[in-house]
DNA sequence: CGTGTGCTTGAGGGAGATCAACGTACGTGG
DNA sequence: CCACGTACGTTGATCTCCCTCAAGCACACG
């Protein structure tokens, strides 16, 4: 906890508002689920530790998966806002999460008006990676649609402060990917088979290991400009606000790329 | 513009200072391009008049669409952050945009802090609406994604409070329908003659006309608690802060079909 | 060692895409 | 008022990507 609030981009007193906020500290193990649409939402949770993902299922259990949540990250404002969370979430590893009651988080934010500043450049850049979701099941076939995730994966984990020395491995069993994907777990096996035939991937024990990652990147169309990943500092009032590239746009140049080939956008 | 700021919820000092706020009024027409990624993002968007679609495109030309923006909406958020938009705004109907800078939208958040967190509320919506469509369109069969957007449209439509008077048409054409749905216009053309052939709606001149509004969200397997629609007000620090439903929730009571038949999900 | 959990592989089927006409409303200019 | 072009929608034939169903396999764990 001290940890993720000493990276948060607040001021001192604002940061030694939210450690002294009163909080609970709870752990989950790898498969469980954190919460439930359906439970009562009166707290806020920041995930510290671990990997989660969020989900709605339909009425035949089918199930959608929307996001990947690192650390440090809010899950849930659906639960401060409107008091009910509208989808699951579940551990992918063993995982903490820090509770915060409604009422106080509310306080906070109106004693320390940067946080819920802070809060929508969250969700801003939440909804730009939901869209891109959208764009990859609507629009890519699933070899595009694989190669996509994985790469956001990769780069979001650099991004999440993830060291790169703790294995480059992505621990997401093929299920999750599926509903990440909106594809069939029968279906994302041969898809990685053939990433894998093609040379970009390999597999170990439970693991995917990006061997190509501009290869991936090129299958994917990636353009990391919908992670906004250049701007993790709060908007500047009335100053001019431009972003500098980081370590993702430094590998897939923005503007070079974004729109090469529009032509037909219009048709 | 007016009439958008005095339905805020916000105090009446915070209403002036949007109102003092220099701005620039831009009108548009339908099947104009509103804004697009690749043009400077140094200003903030409202949409006051209209109907706008909110949309990606690959590099083959494809397009998704992520969300239709009704008055009054601050669309493009991620202009006034990132000082970029990741997606392209096209009109629907004639439509009028109001412009303020970025520089002075900042400064109306230092000064008035209840502004970003409205946002937050309305950003925290959207995504929950993202989320549905892209559940929708990785799990749902091509009949119910367009059940449940003819019902989506109708009820936000309702909530955007357009008046029921103002003909029950709903104006898209199909192209966007399927851009919405990740379907192309053909097969769009189908379920709308299977919808038809069900005696769940109607097509007059361009315009699609609900006729069991029911039976529709039925077959969307429609609940309507993705809208957050109870929760307008901004939240309410250390108060019990709880939602009563709207229009919505009392149509489609949330609690009782939400998770019905939940068995399986944890297969 | 059995049992479970996740992954792989194959055969067959189906929802939706693609390709290609054709229809219909509407605007524009003759 | 009609000829024509354009923009949308419809309809049909064919194809294909992905799903479904069904085994079989590999590895972890009791």
């Amino acid at each position: 906890m001290i940890r993720f609030v000493r990276h948060l981009p607040l001021a001192e007193s604002e940061k030694q508002a939210i450690l002294n906020t009163p909080r609970e500290i709870r752990r989950f193990q790898r498969g469980d689920t954190i919460y439930r649409p359906d439970e009562p939402g009166d707290v806020a949770r920041i995930l510290v530790e671990g990997l989660a993902v969020q989900y709605r299922i339909l009425r035949n259990g089918e199930r959608q998966s929307a996001d990947l949540v690192f650390p440090t990250r809010f899950c849930d404002l659906g639960c401060i806002l409107f008091g009910e969370s509208d989808h699951f979430l579940a551990a992918l590893t063993d995982a903490e999460i820090v509770e915060i009651s409604t009422g106080r988080v509310l306080d906070l934010f109106a004693r320390y008006p940067q946080i819920p500043i802070l809060l929508l450049h969250q969700e801003t850049r939440s909804r730009s990676i939901l869209f891109e979701r959208l764009l990859s099941v609507g629009r890519r076939p699933a070899i595009r649609r694989l190669a996509h995730l994985l790469t956001e994966f990769r780069l979001r984990r650099e991004l999440a402060g993830v060291p790169p020395s703790r294995s480059k491995r992505i621990l997401l069993q093929q299920r999750w990917i599926g509903d990440f994907l909106g594809l069939t777990t029968e279906h994302v096996s041969r898809t990685i088979g053939k990433l894998k035939a093609m040379g970009l991937i390999e597999q170990h024990r439970n693991g995917i290991v990006i061997l190509d990652p501009a290869g991936l990147a090129r299958i994917a169309e990636f353009d990391a400009g919908y992670l906004h990943s250049g701007a993790e500092a709060p908007p500047q009032p009335a100053s001019a606000h431009r972003r500098q590239g980081g370590p993702a746009s430094a590998e897939f140049g923005s503007a070079g790329t974004k729109r090469a080939e529009n032509k037909g956008w219009n048709r």
